[in-house]
DNA sequence: ACCGTGTACGGAGGCAGCATCCGTTTTGGG
DNA sequence: CCCAAAACGGATGCTGCCTCCGTACACGGT
């Protein structure tokens, strides 16, 4: 007999469940793709082909959808993180990893602001606490990497950056247009860069 | 005969439609304070002790009661402006121009987002457009002014700051805590300010 | 003081989205 | 093939948005 960690029963998990499970996640990512992190669930159920109250018990708020379809999105991010920590630059490194997590932070529109929550009150039941605090220790992880190498302010906390790529990722969401965008990058690059001594 | 500027019959306006204004703004102010401009406007109608038609008859959406309450928020902060212009230090007195900004821009959870993408949209018949951009242009004066006193980096913009204030002033309003918030104002500071050539 | 006009009021109601309950269907092990 | 457990989904109640339309009230004139 099947025994999980617990020691309980343990089924072979159920072919509808995980059909409905994919579906549910494929429809969700185009809706939030489209229409934000504010998308009706309603309208998402429907498209997946499933009755409303099959989407709350996968995913019984809106934050654990948006959640599990964060998860399935991170893999390409994993892998572009990668390729950063094989850069020996440390500044540049910094540079590449608050890019990819602002474009990874804007990729639906308003998805900053459960982010912030999720960081702010620390809740262990809500599910994007556990991605929000990965990227914001690995963003401290580069930053006192290029503060060892001489490239950034001492002042700075990798959580003061983290904002600032909420910052832009939620300035995205609103419309910007990417040249705006860009200064204000050069603006917070400015903010965090060691002044070169040696000028 | 009362005539307006058009030229067609003018009356004074009658004694309930004033009254009634005063009290939707009132109330609406203190449920924009505690719940943010998000707040449901029914129960600012039941509480202001008005139906919903005659709310929506004052104000015909969301941003034009919003923007009529902060016309009346306004008359503090010309004010403040005002002591602002006649400071002879231009740097101080854009530092102190982007405080009273972002105060102004977190008086209410949530006002960044309706104001941005009336930055953005352009669109004369929203009611938070003007009101932006007075917001847009003043800072433009005080960058330019800071930036003749060399001060400022020359590659700065009003526009810019006006957006890092924006920024500033929605991750006040999503709850984070009044330190974090320092260190980022002192990261954008750091990074629109001229680095001083006689160290 | 009263009256008529036109302006403003507000309850009722249609609509959309959220979240849940419970009778029914599906699934897979025995 | 059967049956118990598991999952499903339509129906439902709720809240908030916004509008329509019959009613009440305020004001200016007499």
């Amino acid at each position: 007999m099947r025994m999980n960690a617990g020691g309980q029963q343990e089924r072979r998990p159920r072919a509808d469940v995980q059909r409905n499970r994919a579906a549910l996640l494929e429809t969700a990512q185009r809706h939030f793709l489209q229409h934000g992190v504010g998308t009706s669930l309603e309208a998402v159920a429907k498209e997946a082909g499933v009755g409303p109250a099959t989407l709350y018990r996968h995913f019984p708020t809106r934050e654990a959808l948006l959640a599990a379809v964060l998860q399935t999105r991170s893999e390409e991010f994993v892998a572009r993180r990668a390729g950063i920590e094989q850069l020996d630059n440390a500044a540049e490194a910094l540079e590449r990893w608050l890019r990819a997590m602002e474009e990874y932070l804007s990729a639906f529109s308003g998805l900053p602001d459960p982010l912030m929550a999720a960081a702010r009150a620390q809740d262990p039941d809500n599910p994007l606490t556990i991605p929000c605090d990965i990227l914001i220790s690995a963003t401290d992880q580069y930053v006192r990497a290029a503060q060892r190498a001489g490239h950034v302010r001492a002042s700075v906390q990798g959580y003061d950056l983290f904002l600032a790529a909420c910052s832009v990722a939620w300035i995205k969401g609103t419309g910007t247009e990417e040249k705006s965008l860009d200064r204000l990058r050069m603006l917070i690059a400015s903010g965090y860069r060691e002044q070169d001594p040696g000028a």
